[in-house]
DNA sequence: TTGTACGCGTTATCAC
DNA sequence: GTGATAACGCGTACAA
């Protein structure tokens, strides 16, 4: 005894009346008078008609689904960006299908071909920190599904993109580590082939270059994302005969782990060493003391990132010109954890 | 110049078959040559030809789509649970559509409309706090959706569940409390028609019963899932002349807010003050002190959930019978936050 | 093993 | 205003 789906079919038999008469009055077009469509929307609540988005895209080619693939939504960062993106998306009436990477490549790959096959109009993606390749990127081109990508972005695909101005934040951030006393300081980074954190590292080297400090090329490491990594690599620094005296990281998940490894070393942060982060996340003042990062306004990343599938500006694409980035101005946030007391 | 999507009828052209053949060999259909639909693959392949999701489900009735409604993404608790649902749907090569309803009633109506019209199999939610009216669950209901609801449920809805054992752990948590040296407790609840949280307060008042504490009325409070408002109360409470010395909230976010205060109140937690929560949220160990939490699991909580949909055993719903719920077993997480020093 | 014909539910187009 | 019809892309009886 399955219940089948109510169809406007079934209004029409209602109402005896044609199909096409009852999508037309549900869709509010001109041709019909007011009367009968308040007629034929009563009568479909009563029914309990649902609209069938599945063969309404079918027809009309689109679906009104947005993809989202960032690697974890549960890092406070992307599940802002991923409720900045649901704003603009919920008024627009698109939904959104999420996909996390955990990280991983291979599962980038796979929610690409997810999305993809799902028939998305735009898939919106921060890669994982393992993503060297853009092939599955530029196959979602080939597909002429709308590419954005925000946040960590591979530099090498002529896409739309939406980042922050991370090169200048981070010779900002460098500057203010200098200019509070700190003159050791070393360089947690991410991964130098997204331009996100090659960036932050250009930034963090400009502003070292510009104050003449002598730093030891081991102060500088990469690709130290995941905060077990940033443990050992910044327990090995601390243990030199000479230790940074500020570690500069690029995000706060790093940070975090270096402040628990300052308190198993009995260091004093900030007077005996200073944390800088990415991210701003929640936690950042939670720890004791709180730690400083940089405000990358995720929300509006997300929103902007959104903003720029409606603008559907990829004019430049079809002309095979360069896509300008779309850049969201960061925020310098010094808390305790960068202020000698 | 649009490019028109490759469809199953120009990889038929190109190789001189018809459509259904190719249709078969790509489904992996026995009647078909290995040899052949190797051959139809590649073919496949190099077209850069994608299943279109959209026409399949729609020609099959399924969509191979799940939809998930929780209050908030980006507290730890739900995108847990969502990496527990996206686990096993993975497994299955289901997607997920999911929506936030920010705790508000209208906006979880509206996410359960348009999952109903994206046409997902079944539904899987934890309704927001301000739902009392199961009307829009039924509703699900009555477009032979599957409805499984999660954590927080709706108790006058016979659907399938998947809960904790809230009063059970409640219980132990308050005894745990009692036996740690604290007699006068206050319980900070949630909305009490839903049965998570009602179950919670129960638990908690078997415990005070069982040991015959004299806990004024004022000290048991519910609705108070928003941090800003326990907040206030417990300010209240602690500013009585005979303020509780253990405060048992029913989330960890309100656990911290009152950690906060007893900061601000210079009161010493925990040893003129204990605080229990729920959840378990990552920032439970980076607070000074701990926080004692209840580790719900989540995201078994989610799997289960999940696992509960692939099961389809709603047959009890058919014959009207009662569901039993699912129970998935917390655990007692105690930490600093109520062990005296 | 392969092809034909049809239907899933909607909407666009044309005709009246 | 209103109705008939085709088409979106796929899967599946049924036939061959």
């Amino acid at each position: 005894m399955q219940k089948k789906r109510v169809t406007i079919y079934d209004i029409a038999k209602a109402l005896n009346v044609s199909a096409s008469y009852i999508s037309r009055a549900l869709n509010d077009h001109a041709s019909i008078s007011e009367k009968a469509k308040e007629k034929i929307k009563k009568k479909a609540a009563e029914l309990n008609y649902k609209h069938n988005a599945l063969a309404a895209n079918l027809r009309q080619g689109g679906s009104k689904l947005l993809g989202v693939i960032v690697p974890l939504i549960n890092q406070r960062f992307f599940s802002d960006t991923i409720s900045g993106i649901e704003e603009i998306c919920s008024d627009k009436n698109y939904s959104l299908l999420i996909c996390q990477s955990h990280e991983n490549f291979a599962k980038e790959v796979h929610a690409v071909d997810t999305l993809i096959k799902q028939n998305v109009e735009g898939i919106l993606i921060s890669v994982s920190s393992e993503t060297n390749s853009s092939e599955h990127l530029q196959n979602i081109l080939t597909h002429d599904i709308q590419l954005i990508q925000f946040d960590r972005c591979l530099d090498e695909l002529n896409s739309i993109k939406v980042e922050n101005n991370n090169l200048e934040i981070s010779y900002k951030v460098t500057k203010n580590i200098i200019e509070s006393g700190y003159d050791k300081i070393a360089f947690l980074g991410g991964p130098n082939h997204l331009s996100t954190f090659k960036n932050r590292k250009d930034g963090f080297l400009k502003a070292i270059k510009e104050f003449n400090l002598p730093i030891p090329f081991n102060f500088i490491q990469e690709d130290l994302l995941v905060p077990e990594n940033s443990y050992k690599v910044a327990r090995e620094l601390l243990l030199l005969k000479d230790p940074p005296n500020a570690f500069l990281t690029v995000s706060d998940h790093q940070s975090l782990a270096i402040l628990r490894l300052a308190n198993e070393l009995q260091i004093d942060v900030p007077n005996d060493l200073a944390i800088f982060g990415f991210a701003n996340e929640d936690f950042t003042t939670i720890t004791n003391p709180f730690l400083s990062s940089v405000d990358q306004k995720s929300k509006e990343l997300g929103r902007q990132a959104a903003l720029a599938f409606f603008a559907k500006t990829n004019a430049e694409r079809v002309r095979g010109e360069k896509i300008e980035p779309i850049i969201v101005e960061s925020e310098i946030m010094v808390r305790q954890s960068s202020k000698k007391i």
